[in-house]
DNA sequence: TATGTTCGTTAACAAAAGATAATAAGTGAA
DNA sequence: TTCACTTATTATCTTTTGTTAACGAACATA
């Protein structure tokens, strides 16, 4: 079984050569959080320029909408990224709150410093890169799915294609990562077992 | 009135450092597209690793739901940049067609020689992270308008927040961004004035 | 200018979603 | 185990959307 920290160098190595005893540098800026179920990582409102590998666990990021209810951006697992997109990319505090759905151990680092080191160790630079095209790509594959499937559709996709998060995860917040209420997911979930 | 090479090029100043003079190896592969009205730039199946920046126009990227209707991934308009994802970052045919809503220039340059460009003058990285980050942010924003709003409210933020977009380009253009049926939109546009 | 074509609106009906409330099932903590 | 709390389901009603079709306006092109 590869730690966390093994599966990062050995992604590391293969998009950019450098072994991982020369990893240091990279990664002696990382530190671990520990997050009990529910627990919140970032605050709505604060500003966190933390960027986190998720090692185990689930970290769901939410917004509170105009009528109260809550809606979720995205919901994400192990091996996965996260991080404050307002915070990072927009320099704003965060209008979202990350927290946890599960037990969960983050490894993160200061993006400030992890800047430092992409200066200093233009090695690394491929890294980023791949990071920020994945997560492009995924950002852009989830706008795909609102923009040509209705929300049962939406939610067929969800089963087949995270069958982890749809079995870990109450439906509730399924719901809102589907831009429905859980009342419309439930019907939704009665409609497809009388087929 | 400022070209568009010379606000790329005061662009690329401010992230980088890099003199218009010294911007020549990175505009060398710069070339000209120009389309017409309703135009293809990318059809649906091929394989396009094209960075493209637009000069003057406006592009939308489409593809085609199971029920013949076309989705609308995007539409962008001039000063931002467009590329085919799934040839890029996913390595497969693009499942999107990209065409002109307008007569549009574009300036275009290979993804490839891009790549060999970044390498060779890493002076220039900062410019990549910088598109890739704004790209990430912009289609993060774009994920939450369909979690947090329903779409009137999608609609209404479109108006107040892309007014150039909404004069200039057809509503059934628009509805399919916004998810929703141009019966559907028309509808909504006229509770709208009702009020 | 004439003429097809495309586009936006409206209508009518079916289907789905939102809102609210009641209830059952499941969960966690004392 | 008990009891409170959370979650999922179901019901009822209202609102919105999808679908299809018809119509007129706007548009492009011959």
């Amino acid at each position: 079984m590869m730690s966390a920290i093994e599966k990062l160098q050995e992604l590391l190595f293969e998009l950019t050569g450098v072994s991982a005893e020369d990893s240091l540098p990279l990664f002696a800026g990382v530190s671990m959080v520990d997050l009990g179920n529910t627990q919140t990582y970032i605050p709505m409102g604060s500003v966190s320029r933390k960027v986190a590998y998720i090692q185990s666990g689930i970290i769901r990021a939410y917004t509170v909408k105009a009528n109260g209810d809550d809606a979720t951006l995205f919901i994400r697992n192990e091996g996965q990224f996260i991080a404050s997109h307002d915070s990072i990319i927009f320099n704003q505090p965060s209008r979202f709150t990350y927290h946890a759905l599960a037990p969960t151990t983050l490894l993160e680092i200061d993006y400030d410093v992890l800047e430092e080191i992409f200066k200093s160790h233009p090695v690394y630079e491929p890294l980023r890169n791949f990071f920020l095209m994945k997560m492009l790509g995924e950002t852009l594959t989830h706008i795909e799915t609102f923009v040509t499937r209705s929300p049962e559709e939406r939610y067929r996709t969800l089963v087949t294609t995270q069958s982890d998060l749809v079995n870990r995860v109450p439906d509730k917040y399924l719901a809102s990562m589907l831009g429905i209420t859980p009342v419309s997911l439930s019907r939704i979930r009665k409609r497809m077992h009388q087929k």
